[in-house]
DNA sequence: GCCTTTTATGGTAGCGCTGTCATAAATCTT
DNA sequence: AAGATTTATGACAGCGCTACCATAAAAGGC
């Protein structure tokens, strides 16, 4: 016995044929208007439009993705939401997406690249756009079901190496460098770093290469470092800046991995009475809105990451075809000389 | 003449008639098998795994969820990701879901009703198991649709009204009481108040009534407010105070609606030679990590983000069925009080 | 041993939409 | 005016999966 239809739906939903069959159109040109898609007459049009409000017309996308074999929907995987870095990177998507069909489903990855494959996996299921991800470095599984080719690939933050298809970011290995170059400018010599626990974060590895290679260069080296056994935060940062200093009070600048952490080292010098810049030079990473609010603006650099987003979503839109080379856009960063190095 | 399978997919993608046939069984027992649904005899399992590994299959979400008519998507709808709060709601969701099958798709409104409803009918598109969002209030549309019953809806932070179905948060409108209720204990009495200009943060809006009502109950006013005409910063804080305290230097504390500003009034005590506390109270809103870590902790009202966005996604996941009755669950907040009023 | 219940599996018909092809009418060429 | 092109519409199958039965074999009850 042939299923009743809607057996298994509570009130009835209207589909295209109550909407056609009320315009008194065929599904076909029904469907026609709702896509905005190929030659219909203004009149054709309006019955059809007229029909979908009075019915409450709401289209079944899963319908429409297994008719066509491809969704509106943008896979995005990030490693964190604990700050306002990715945040920001998924506001810059979110932009530029407005006004399109495409919406996004997020993913966070926790910087485990075991968790990014599996959450890659269960986003395939829904035959995506494309997909968003941060970095370049992937499990070769994960890797393989981005090179398949259905869809659009970008790898945001980082442009240190070979993308899918599209990476958006800077080079953190540069950062890390020019931040080096910059202090050591200024006259710094003795130089701290104080580091968190997430030892998969690719890109504070890359920055803090770059800075050694920096020092190195100058016949410098790191005087000493200290890494937090947790979680990267503002607590964290000043706790990490007092025992480094405790152990090795010559420091005259202390390198954090983000401008968190950065903030904390500014309270920790509040705290105790030291002279920041002075004394004590203080430069972290991000650039956020609220170390530069501060009496004494925080020296760091301006990762662009409203803009990585944004643009990687605009690349992604641009054309559902993948081209025939890889594109790698570099947004680049600005130091911020700001007050405290 | 019927279209050529798979004519419009670059390369085959196996289906689950490839895994069944490669394991020897129906479609339905592979299906079963995937969905870890029903009686299936352990060596049938086996086989079906093998296939698919050997085939690399991934289930086509859109196909099964238009046979099943449900998805196993969660709708979230944000009314802004510019500061940590409502990251950390949907870190709390995300960390629920992680070990279930469902996925959040995430939109934001900027505040705004009409986005939001917008928004919630595109969402709707996918039938979505459940829907979550923020607030109470929302268009009248957006409502009926909320109320049709197919899914779960739970509406997050604010719990001052009647839900459509689950709401999880704290009463505003108590907050700004009790902020007022525990700052006037504490001996303040001339009140300013730092406002930014999203109007339609009914949240904001109901602490501030709370704290003119604990005011009004003392037999005080407030003394003046100020509107920053801009979106809520640091900044925003720290120049709105300033602008404040040049009108009415006779203040002895001010509140903000929320850390963010907060921060930046201290930043202009800072900056201006004020002493925090003695000269000047300030509160604010939320209870950030970065407030609290501050050499003079900021005196706030903490509010259960995360735990809001936790709970919530897990009470929607307890049934699929919506219960009779509507649910109400009060995560509270707790007065931190800080160093700086 | 016969009947009931449980366990394991399959056949089949859609879910609601869109790709493909076909067709008819309107418009443009020369 | 006859053919070529463009514009507007429709018929129909099928996307990949699962709900709904049906069935057969194994297990349990007395």
């Amino acid at each position: 016995m042939p299923r009743k239809r809607n057996a298994h739906r509570s009130p009835e939903m209207p589909t295209l044929a109550d909407v056609a069959r009320l315009a008194g159109v065929s599904e076909i040109t029904a469907s026609r208007v709702v896509r905005a898609q190929g030659p219909i007459a203004d009149a054709t049009r309006a019955r059809v439009l007229t029909a979908i409000t009075e019915l409450g017309y709401i289209p079944n996308r899963a319908a429409g993705s297994l008719a066509s074999a491809g969704s509106t929907l943008m896979s995005v995987l990030l490693p964190s939401l604990s700050n306002i870095v990715f945040p920001d990177v998924l506001r810059g998507i979110h932009t530029a997406l407005t006004e399109t069909a495409f919406q996004p489903v997020i993913g966070v990855t926790d910087y485990d690249p075991l968790i990014e494959e599996r959450i890659l996996v269960s986003f395939l299921a829904w035959q995506p756009a494309a997909v968003i991800l941060a970095g370049l470095h992937h499990t070769p599984t994960a890797r393989r079901h981005l090179e398949h080719g259905r869809f659009r690939v970008a790898e945001l933050m980082d442009i240190d190496g070979e993308p899918v298809d599209i990476a958006v970011g800077m080079s953190h290995r540069q950062a890390g460098y020019e931040t080096g170059k910059h202090l050591i400018q200024r006259g710094y010599r003795r130089f701290g770093y104080a580091r968190h626990n997430v030892t998969t974060d690719d890109r504070a590895s890359a920055r803090y290469e770059g800075l050694c290679w920096a020092l190195h260069e100058a016949g410098l080296s790191l005087v000493a470092e200290h890494c937090y056994p947790d979680a990267s935060s503002t607590k964290a940062g000043r706790d990490a800046l007092a025992i480094l200093l405790a152990a090795h009070p010559g420091l005259d600048v202390v390198v954090f991995p983000n401008d968190d952490m950065a903030m904390g080292g500014i309270f920790h010098c509040m705290h105790a009475g030291i002279a920041v810049k002075e004394k004590l030079g203080i430069f972290g990473f991000n650039g956020l809105d609220i170390g530069q609010a501060m009496p004494m603006p925080l020296s760091t650099i301006l990762s662009k990451r409203f803009l990585i987003g944004k643009t990687a979503a605009e690349k992604l839109l641009e054309s559902r075809e993948r081209p025939p080379e890889k594109t790698i856009i570099n947004t680049g960063f600005d130091i911020i000389e700001g007050a405290t190095a």
